[in-house]
DNA sequence: CGGAAATTTGAGACGAATCAATAGCTGTGG
DNA sequence: CCACAGCTATTGATTCGTCTCAAATTTCCG
């Protein structure tokens, strides 16, 4: 029998994610399966948006790992955040809008059209909080900056993407795939390349985690959590 | 002849920052003039929101000065942004919202209600464009903690202060009320009080601003912005 | 006027940057 | 299948920016 959806194993991450945020009725799932089905590819090292430029319709990220960036007058990247599949792009309720930061693909990824929120209430809410979530981020990355020596940044963000991952399968067990290397770490946290190498070579032999070949393991994530002084992030009240 | 709003004169920036954001048909206008003359009032150092509690209906910052905090396990705040007068607070769209930072005043304050979205479109254009400003400047922030010095960290906050400040009227010729003390400033920009001391001091000596009682005077404005390399923002396009 | 808060100053320590070089890995073309 | 190019990761030596601790001074406010 011929599989109907080719990319539906790949696709899972994506809605797992947003069924995490809330319940969604029938009329929303589907639609959210439809636009999936129409997935377009977009290979790494991409600009899905650039700072300063109009916004078109917002899209959902299906597969792969985006960043959120600002580039420098002198020429060197701060990263703000990154976005991983169930995340929306380019989500904004202005008129006219213009992206506040440049996207960009970090992996080879797929994106579809997002279906829009009028659809569903269930939907909207969905949107709402992905959104709410996503500045909730926002605020914790300010937090690491502001308040966190190296070796805590490094170990914070782990943990938050492997919870963020969590919500969507591709993380288990503090163990999952991190496609970055060092340097665009380094861009995200404020530091240099070659302290993150030492804080990462620090936190193997402190036994903290492992990272081979692109994939990471947190050894122990809720004693790290403890470690680093982390705090978990939520946006509403579940009832 | 009595005056019929005491308040008209200290409500004028908070409106004025609102109609800077877009254009406000009259419903609007009166929703809002109405709302602030039941503003009420807010000694400093007051908890307007705290992190991880419901957040309930929605307000406007008429005058003073907030600001949105994280509190960490260690006791030491990090600040993430000001809320200034015209600035929401409060403000989602997910169903049972809870905060995800603390809110302090940090002045004496006072605060409105916010007439509904469905008011008027244009109100929610305006509400949709402050939300989205709001982002930009948590994005700025994580640029000024990733990769400013100290010396750039200060100036480039100002000189936000500054931008915000003048939509509204309160800040004219890089002169404004700072109503910060040099350890709050360090609580924002990740540094010690210590140190924002003796840049600032390093700043009057280099003639790039003064600061007494109070009140701030950026000596040029444009020309500290190329020194500390800042970027403006905008988010949406004008027709 | 008195006391608390905020600012200022100094000396020394430490974390992270910088500069520079080496080693490992990945993919590519001959 | 090997050689080479170009990233990425690793290591070392040194410098620099910011923190820490401590104390003095000024400003603010009741």
């Amino acid at each position: 029998m011929i599989q109907p959806r080719p990319f539906r194993s790949v696709v899972r991450p994506a809605l797992a994610r947003l069924l995490a945020l809330g319940q969604l009725d029938a009329p929303a799932i589907t639609a959210l399966e439809g636009a999936i089905d129409f997935a377009k590819r977009v290979p790494a090292r991409r600009e899905l948006l650039v700072e300063g430029q109009e916004i078109g319709d917002a899209r959902l990220l299906v597969s792969g790992w985006a960043v959120r960036a600002r580039l420098l007058p002198d020429g060197r990247p701060q990263l703000l955040g990154f976005i991983l599949p169930g995340d929306l792009i380019g989500f904004c309720r202005q008129a006219r809008p213009l992206a506040t930061s440049t996207v960009l693909t970090v992996t080879d990824v797929t994106t579809c059209a997002l279906p829009p929120a009028a659809l569903s209430p269930s939907l909207a809410q969905v949107y709402a909080i992905s959104h709410a979530l996503e500045e909730a981020y926002l605020l914790a990355h300010i937090t690491r900056l502001g308040r966190l020596n190296a070796q805590e940044r490094i170990g914070d963000l782990l943990l938050e993407l492997n919870d963020r991952l969590g919500a969507s399968g591709l993380a288990e067990g503090g163990r999952f795939e991190l496609p970055l290397t060092q340097e665009a770490l380094a861009d995200a946290l404020g530091l240099t390349s070659v302290h993150v190498n030492r804080m990462i070579q620090q936190a193997r032999r402190e036994g903290d985690l492992q990272w081979r070949a692109g994939q990471i393991v947190l050894n122990d994530p809720a004693m790290l959590a403890v470690k680093v002084g982390r705090m978990p992030v939520q946006v509403c009240a579940t009832t």
